[in-house]
DNA sequence: ATGAAAGCGCTAACAC
DNA sequence: GTGTTAGCGCTTTCAT
C-alpha cells in the first residue's frame, strides 16, 4: 500500500512549531519575499524537516484554498500539426519552469469546438488561456476576455479587439518570400491560399500583392482560395495555371505546400523543374527533396515563450489595469541554393 | 468582475435541502445507482436548480475530499513524433469521454528524464499511468507498480514483468514486411535498426531473421544497429551496403527510414529503383513519393483506446486483485504498387 | 516571531 | 428519504 501522504501538520509536529508558520515559511521561501519576519534558524529547521519527509504540497488543497490552479489551457487549430506541435512543447516547457501544467486542445478550425474547449478548460479550473483564434470565433473569444479570464492570441488576431497576440509580420513575410521568387527570375508568380477569413492568411495574401506590385508584376497578381475542407480543388487550380504558363507558386501555408506538392505530383511535373514553389515553413519532405525555392521560416519558439510569458504576467499582476501586448516576430526568409539570406531586423513590439 | 461559483450549497438552498442531498444527487445520477434512495421528485428539483445554475462541481473540492485526481499521465518517447501525437490524441478522446484529463510528457529515450516526469506526475497528483519504456527505465517504472500507481505500458514491453501492457506482434511484422520484400523479388536484404535494447526493436529484427530464414535466405541476414543519437551514421552504412550489392532496406522504424531515406539521397541514389525499402508506417513523404515498396501499417488507435481502457478499468476496480492484461495487435502490411495485403487475423489476447 | 482558527467546496458515515 | 457533521490540506487574517 502507498505510504500515507506528508503534510504541513506532520512538519509542524516534527519542527515543533504550528502549521500556519510551515505554510509561512514554505510560501516565502518560493517567493523570496518577507525573509526577516520568521527566525532564520526556525525556518532552517522547518525546510530541513520537509525535505527529510521529502514533503510535496497537496494541489488541491492548495487551489481550493486560493483559487488558483496553475494550469492554464492552450487551444490550436490542430495539436497534430507540426506547427502547432512545436509551439506547444515550448509553451509546456516554458510553463513547466514557472510551475504551471498545461491542457492541450484542437479547435479544427471550427469554432463550435473552439467554443466548446473553452468551456471544458473553464470547468475544469484554468487561471488563463492561450488560443489561436478560428474564423467564427470571435464572440467566444471576446466574452471570455470580458469575463476577466486572462487570455493571449497566438498567430492569429481578431479584428476589433486589442486583446494580447503573438503573431508573425505576416505581410512582410509574404512580401519577402514573393521577392525570393522574382529574384530567381519567375514573373509569372500566383498564390495558392485559404477562403478562411484569418488574419494571418489575409495579410500573407497583401504581402505577396505588395512584393508583386513593386517588382511591376502587379498585372501577374492572382490568389486562389481553398475552402480548406477541399483541398482536392488545388489540384485542378494547379492543371489550369500549367495550362496558362504559371511558373511558380506561393503557398499561403505548410500544409496547403504539401497538397500542392502532391497535385504537382499527381500531374506528373517535377519541382522545382517544371513547377517551382515557396512557402511557409519547411518540413521533412521538403528538406529531403529540396522542393522548395524558399520559405519563411517562422521564430517557433518565440511563438511558445513570448505567449506564455505575456499569459504568466497577465495572470499573475495584481492590479486590475488590463494593459494589452502585441508583439509582432519578425520572419526569415531561407533560400535554397544560393546562400541563405538572414534579415537581422529587429521586431516590433507595441504595448 | 467574474460571478462567484455556484456551489452544492448555493443548490441546496434554492431547493430547500440540505448539500449532503445535492451531492448524492449529483453523484448517483452520474453512476446510475441507488436510483431509489432519493424521492423522485425532490432529485428532479435539485438536478432542475442545478442546471438552472449552471452549476459546476469545484475539481479541486472534489480531489482533496475523495483523493482521486481523475487525471492521468501519458509519457512517450517523443510528443512530436507523429506515431506518439497520433496515439496521443487518441487517449485524450477517449480519456474526455471518461471525464478524465490527461498530463503528456516526452522521455526522449532518456531513462532520467521518465523518471523525472514520473515524479512530477506523482506530484500533481495522478490516478494513472500510461508510459512507453525507454532503455534502462525498467527499475522506475517497476517501483511505480510496486507502489500500486495503475499503470499500462504502450508499445514496448519491461523484460521479466507482468504489467499491463499493449503493444504490436513485431515479430510478426518483421517478418511479413521482410516477405513483402522477397515477394518482389529482392534477395539480398538488410535491416537497419537500433543499437537500443527495447521490447518492440528486438522481436523486429527477430521477425527479419525468420522471414529471411523462411526463404532461405538466412545466409544474407544482417542487421546494422545504430545510436539513435548517432543517426548520421547510416550514410556510410548505406554506402558501404551498396557497395556489397545489397537491393532493399527493412527500416525497423520510420525515423530510420527517413534518416534512411535522405542519406540515399545525399548518395544520389533513386528510390526505390537504386534501393528499395519497407519500414514501418508511413509518413507525408512516403506517401507523395511513393518511396516505400511495403510499410506495416500500426493500428494507431487502438494503441490508444486499449491502452486508456485498461488503464481506467484498473483504476476503477475496487479489489485489489492485480490481474495484468496484455493486448497484443496485429500489424497490416501495406505494399505499394500490387493491391494491399490485408491479413484479417484476429488477436490475441492474454489475460 | 509564532500560533489559533476560520474556512475553501465537497463527500461519506452516521443519525434521524 | 433527508439532514448533520467531520474533515480532506492548505492559506490567511488576527491575536499574542
Amino acid at each position: 500500500m502507498r505510504t500515507r501522504k506528508v503534510t504541513i501538520k506532520d512538519i509542524a509536529t516534527e519542527a515543533g512549531v504550528s502549521i500556519a508558520l510551515v505554510s509561512f515559511v514554505m510560501n516565502s521561501k518560493a517567493d523570496g519575499k518577507d525573509p526577516h519576519r520568521v527566525n532564520k534558524e526556525t525556518a532552517q529547521r522547518i525546510l530541513a524537516v520537509a525535505s527529510k519527509l521529502n514533503y510535496q504540497p497537496n494541489n488541491a488543497a492548495r487551489t481550493l484554498r486560493s483559487g488558483k490552479t496553475h494550469t492554464i489551457g492552450v487551444i490550436v487549430s490542430d495539436i497534430s500539426n507540426k506547427f502547432f506541435a512545436d509551439i506547444a512543447r515550448c509553451i509546456e516547457d516554458r510553463a513547466y519552469k514557472h510551475k504551471y501544467t498545461v491542457l492541450f486542445g484542437s479547435s479544427d478550425e471550427n469554432p463550435g469546438k473552439l467554443e466548446n474547449l473553452i468551456e471544458v478548460f473553464r470547468n475544469k479550473g484554468i487561471d488563463g488561456l492561450i488560443v489561436v483564434p478560428c474564423e467564427g470565433a470571435d464572440a467566444a473569444i471576446c466574452r471570455v476576455a470580458q469575463e476577466n479570464l486572462p487570455i493571449v492570441l497566438l498567430d492569429r488576431q481578431v479584428a476589433n479587439t486589442n486583446l494580447s497576440s503573438v503573431v508573425l509580420d505576416n505581410r512582410r513575410a509574404g512580401a519577402e518570400i514573393t521577392k525570393a521568387l522574382i529574384r530567381r527570375g519567375f514573373t509569372r508568380i500566383e498564390m495558392i491560399s485559404y477562403s478562411m477569413k484569418l488574419s494571418n492568411i489575409g495579410e500573407r495574401e497583401e504581402g505577396y500583392r505588395i512584393g508583386m506590385a513593386e517588382a511591376g508584376l502587379g498585372g501577374n497578381v492572382r490568389i486562389h482560395q481553398l475552402r480548406h475542407d477541399k483541398l482536392r480543388k488545388i489540384d485542378e487550380i494547379i492543371r489550369d495555371a500549367r495550362q496558362r504558363g504559371v511558373e511558380a507558386f506561393v503557398f499561403a501555408t505548410n500544409t496547403l505546400a504539401l497538397s500542392g506538392l502532391t497535385a504537382i505530383f499527381r500531374n506528373g511535373w517535377r519541382v522545382p523543374e517544371d513547377v517551382a514553389m515557396a512557402c511557409f515553413d519547411s518540413n521533412e519532405t521538403f528538406d529531403i527533396y529540396k522542393t522548395a525555392v524558399a520559405y519563411v521560416r517562422q521564430p517557433i519558439e518565440r511563438f511558445g515563450t513570448e505567449a506564455l510569458d505575456l499569459l504568466i504576467k497577465s495572470i499573475e499582476q495584481q492590479d486590475e489595469t488590463t494593459t494589452s501586448t502585441r508583439i509582432v516576430l519578425t520572419p526569415e526568409i531561407v533560400e535554397s541554393a544560393p546562400p541563405a539570406t538572414r534579415p537581422e531586423a529587429k521586431e516590433a513590439i507595441w504595448e
